[in-house]
RNA sequence: CGCGGGGUAGAGCAGCCCGGAAGCUCGUUGGGCUCAUAACCCAAAGGUCGUGUGGUUCAAAUCCCACCCCCGCAACCA
């Protein structure tokens, strides 16, 4: 197969509270991707950063007497320390105050303002007359119409959407003085006039895109209103538009482009014309994929605003993105205990768990199509069941096997060789599908396969009756389904596989494809790679 | 009547698009094995598939309708 163009976009995590492990469940099936492409051939850029800008930054800035960058940086620190805790795979992970992306964000906005997709508009806005500027929903309370309790005018618990005429004299929470509406100018974000490429961009994808990608994405299309892209604030990006000087982007604005700014960086340091995996006239007999990895509060920014506006750049980007829509990773069981803090913040999962089994758990019991509950009863489940017993127990039972010293050279049983070799297809078909839970069970069946082929075999019995022959095919037989493990298992468990490949003493990179394994080598460095919980 | 995802043995899930004897893992019970981290293998018990004495059909977990519950969205939180 010819070789593609691959991005892998994983959300970007905000830098107001540290990385907690939902994060990495939402986000594993990007690494997973990444690994399994580059195993094939492909040409993979795997791309995200932090998410530093916004109203919330300057709020807890404010409110912890510190400045937005200080917090910003405690938290990135967090998320690349838990990110390489998990192994996940980045080209390139950055931040959106850096300045490259921030200049590349605002030649952006230019174009699109030249294109006349970002134009001008006076709306009326909440104005703080003590504090002396517009301020955000989020910053004001109001008395809410529906259910007559305070609230936070950007929503309310009872459910209830606050429209303009709500905000009319709004407490300022900063000062906590009254607010009024004034008119402000901003720039606005022409988004309805994509509806119908946003239309046909859906048609085109929707057999291969998740059922609440496309349900969710639907829902917008049918009434697609036009997007503020401008914010009065004082840390973000700046509006590059003459005029507007005193304003910032609209944080989802950048953020999303990050993507884009992330491959352009990464080309200009390695070397590479980053428009390859972006522009349908750059090499274009490749064939492109576009993943993007990320929970259902975010579908519609990915599924609409980030088409639309490359739509808008009118400069030949490939817009055919792969929607790649997790559902949430709930803990019922940790709710109770949120006050006292709770022990499900990813670098700290890092450290009490191995990562490797943890990526193992999400990958089968994620949340792939559905919520799903995480506890550390169900984690213990799946380590000590499916990990240990299972996969650590075949590893160790065939190549420790009392009185074994290098593997025996043998012959490999007809019927489990043609099942690794076709095995590869399914889990890639299933990969290639973002069905990632599916793939992982695949592997699991395989495994379970292997250990009843030993069971069958009964090599304890072959060994004693001096029957070397079939001993040696038995053993041989399952060291070759081990070694073609180290492959199929490199995008879930990659330090796993590198402890693996290092006993069977493989020493290619791991590849999409069925491997041989060594006879005659010695096993004495073979040891558990896991214990149990 | 706002929109979307979900509700399947004690637990966690698959199956639903495209209707055709309810599957998988854990747990439980019984048996086998002794290579392996008390691991592995075989077998059994356990479910009116959220509710409906609702509809379509020869046939419904699957399609349609009504209702209940959990989660998300609802465009200035990101």
């Amino acid at each position: 197969m010819s070789k593609r163009n691959v991005v892998v976009g994983i959300s970007w995590p905000y830098s107001n509270s540290n990385l907690h492990i939902g994060y990495i469940a939402s986000s594993l099936s990007g690494d997973i991707l990444a690994r399994y492409h580059r195993m094939k051939g492909d040409d993979v850029v795997m791309v995200s950063g932090t998410d530093s800008h916004g109203t919330k930054m300057e709020i807890r800035a404010k409110a912890e007497g510190c400045s937005p960058k200080d917090i910003a940086d405690r938290y990135d620190q967090n998320f690349r320390e838990a990110l390489k805790a998990f192994s996940f795979s980045f080209d390139k992970y950055s931040i959106t105050y850096d300045k490259f992306h921030k200049e590349k964000c605002k030649e952006f906005f230019i174009k699109l303002f030249e294109n006349g997709y970002i134009v001008p508009r006076t709306e009326k806005r909440t104005f703080c007359t003590t504090c002396n500027k517009f301020v955000a929903d989020t910053e004001i309370k109001i008395v809410c119409p529906v259910c007559g309790k305070e609230t936070k005018a950007d929503n309310c618990d009872c459910g209830y959407v606050p429209v303009e005429k709500d905000l009319e004299g709004a407490t300022c929470l900063i000062c906590g003085h009254k607010t009024e509406l004034r008119e402000n100018s901003i720039l606005v974000f022409r988004l309805s006039a994509f509806k119908k490429q946003l239309k046909k961009l859906l048609d085109d994808n929707k057999d291969i895109w998740r059922a609440n990608s496309v349900n969710e994405t639907k829902k917008y299309l049918d009434k697609l209103i036009d997007r503020d892209f401008s914010r009065d604030l004082a840390w973000g990006v700046e509006v590059p538009i003459a005029g507007y000087e005193d304003k910032k982007v609209w944080v989802w604005y950048e953020a999303l482009l990050g993507y884009i700014t992330d491959t352009m960086e990464l080309g200009e340091e390695q070397g590479f014309d980053w428009q390859r995996f972006w522009k349908t006239n750059v090499e274009p007999d490749r064939e492109k994929i576009v993943y993007m990895c990320h929970a259902k509060d975010n579908i519609m920014f990915h599924s609409i605003m980030l088409p639309a506006m490359l739509m808008g750049l009118k400069d030949n980007f490939y817009t055919n993105i792969h929607m790649v829509s997790a559902e949430y990773l709930t803990m019922n069981d940790v709710k109770i205990s949120k006050s006292q803090g709770n022990g499900f913040e990813a670098l700290e999962m890092s450290k009490r768990f191995d990562t490797d089994s943890l990526r193992f758990h999400f990958a089968l019991n994620g949340p792939e199509k559905k919520d799903a509950n995480f506890t550390l009863d169900t984690y213990a489940v799946t380590h000590n069941s499916d990990v240990v017993n299972k996969f650590a127990n075949l590893i160790n039972r065939t190549l420790k096997f009392k009185g074994l010293e290098t593997l025996p050279e043998g012959i490999v049983d007809e019927n489990v060789y043609n099942r690794v070799k076709d095995i590869y297809n399914i889990v890639g078909d299933c990969i290639e599908k973002t069905e990632i839970k599916k793939a992982t069970s695949e592997i699991l069946d395989l495994i379970m396969e292997t250990n009843r082929f030993f069971d069958d075999q009964k090599p304890w019995a072959q060994f004693k009756e001096d029957d070397k022959t079939s001993f040696n095919n038995t053993i041989f037989t399952c060291a070759f389904v081990l070694a073609n493990l180290t492959n199929l298992l490199e995008p879930i468990m990659p330090k796993t596989t590198e402890k693996l490949r290092n006993f069977l003493q493989i020493d290619s990179k791991p590849t999409w494809e069925l491997i041989c394994v060594k006879p005659n080598i010695s096993l004495d460095k073979v040891e558990p790679l896991f214990s149990r919980i």
